[in-house]
DNA sequence: TATTTCCTTACGGTTTTCCACAAGGACATT
DNA sequence: AATGTCCTTGTGGAAAACCGTAAGGAAATA
């Protein structure tokens, strides 16, 4: 089992669930992060003192605080940990449930795993943590089916940009000039059209609001 | 001080955190649900047994289950509590930090309190318990400013019935349809239009689809 | 009763979106 | 070189949204 673990997340308190299972899986060494920036510190240190944590168990959302922090989100310090330390594991454990968050971060930050809190959260967790030791790739039943539903494997950036772009309330034609301006391809009002309407086909949407609707209910944007 | 206090939330173990600020307290009879339904129960029948519970603390989401539950959100506990239970105390205990589905628990569920899940979470709600048993209302720092933000006061329920509409992919012809095929007034195109542009002067939302994603960020729909 | 105010409805003109069709260019295959 | 495919761009017309103006009606006020 893994012997030195680091836990992340802003309740403020110890979380006596979580410290529970990791003890109960015979984890020696437990710490604790409240803040994304504390943590990376911590997995720098740990990294540079020759003994790297094997596992970081992190949350997604941060509430902000008077503290300015450079990363703020657990999606963003999976990211930084991945990029400097790609063999630590990393197993994100949130109540986020929605596909399209969650397949980015196996897909683009790749980690090993993910856990929603929830009635089974701690059980799951428990789970993960034996999967990811034996480098495997573990899922939430809520969310398993994230990687089989190729629904929105056909997205790519510039379509969320456009939804991005199209939620903050420019017109098709602004979009255009925007993109114009900076000389990115393709720009033609023509093209936006052709994105927009193939994203509309795809989501089942009537027009644009309902697009831009359901696009923030799975959190595409 | 309390002395039966019933707490509600789907976290699937008992949540020590809560329970320890509850026992400095000097909370005698602590009760725990991790479902609705079951919570509204135990409510019930402490009350027939003549020893109701006096506060009740809530999360606001619960995950669906393979139970099928009739209430499935912490704001529908809250509204049956109260509609049931008047004088039962409600504290609200969530993550959620959005303005609008908290002023609609104070002002419409007329909740006694609401606490943010989060750094100080269990320190404000140690503090929101001690001020609700003075008979105070509590908010968390976080979001003290709901009740002075009178930004959507004039926002009624017509307004969001329009609002989650729109955001179905129904045309402003379709509402206008479906309004006069239910006799509801106003039901013209025109009114309709009035609406609408009233609300995008209200959030200075440049066009619909800016109108439908502010109102989703806000948590109005 | 007369007046004011507010809300609903209607109408006309402009802009934007929606949609089908077509032309041109880049690239790979034959 | 010729062909086909894919992507980008353009065009034109119908539908919907946008915006100002105005008429009608209900309720409140004088």
């Amino acid at each position: 089992m893994f012997s030195k673990v680091l836990t992340v997340d802003d309740l403020g308190s110890i979380n006596q669930g979580l410290n529970t299972i990791l003890e109960t899986l015979g984890v020696k060494e437990i710490h604790q992060s409240h803040y994304c920036d504390e943590a990376l510190l911590k997995i720098k240190k740990s990294n540079m003192d020759g003994d790297p944590f094997q596992l970081v168990i992190t949350d997604l959302s941060f509430k902000p605080d008077h503290h300015n922090q450079k990363i703020v989100s657990g999606e963003g310090l999976a990211e930084a940990i991945k990029e400097e330390f790609p063999d630590t594991k990393v197993i994100v454990y949130s109540i986020e449930d929605r596909i399209h968050p969650i397949k980015r971060l196996i897909q683009q930050m790749q980690v090993e795993g993910y856990v929603c809190k929830g009635r089974r959260g701690l059980q799951e967790l428990s789970e993960a943590i034996k999967k990811v030791y034996e480098d495997q790739i573990f899922l939430s039943s809520e969310v398993s089916g994230v990687l089989h539903s190729n629904n929105d494997l056909e997205i790519d950036d510039f379509d969320i940009e456009l939804l991005r772009q199209l939620s903050f309330g420019l017109s098709q034609n602004d979009i255009s000039d925007y993109l114009k301006k900076k000389n990115m391809t393709p720009s033609s009002l023509s093209s936006i059209e052709k994105r927009i309407s193939k994203l509309r086909v795809q989501f089942k949407a009537n027009n644009v609001i309902h697009l831009v609707a359901i696009s923030k209910d799975l959190g595409l944007i």
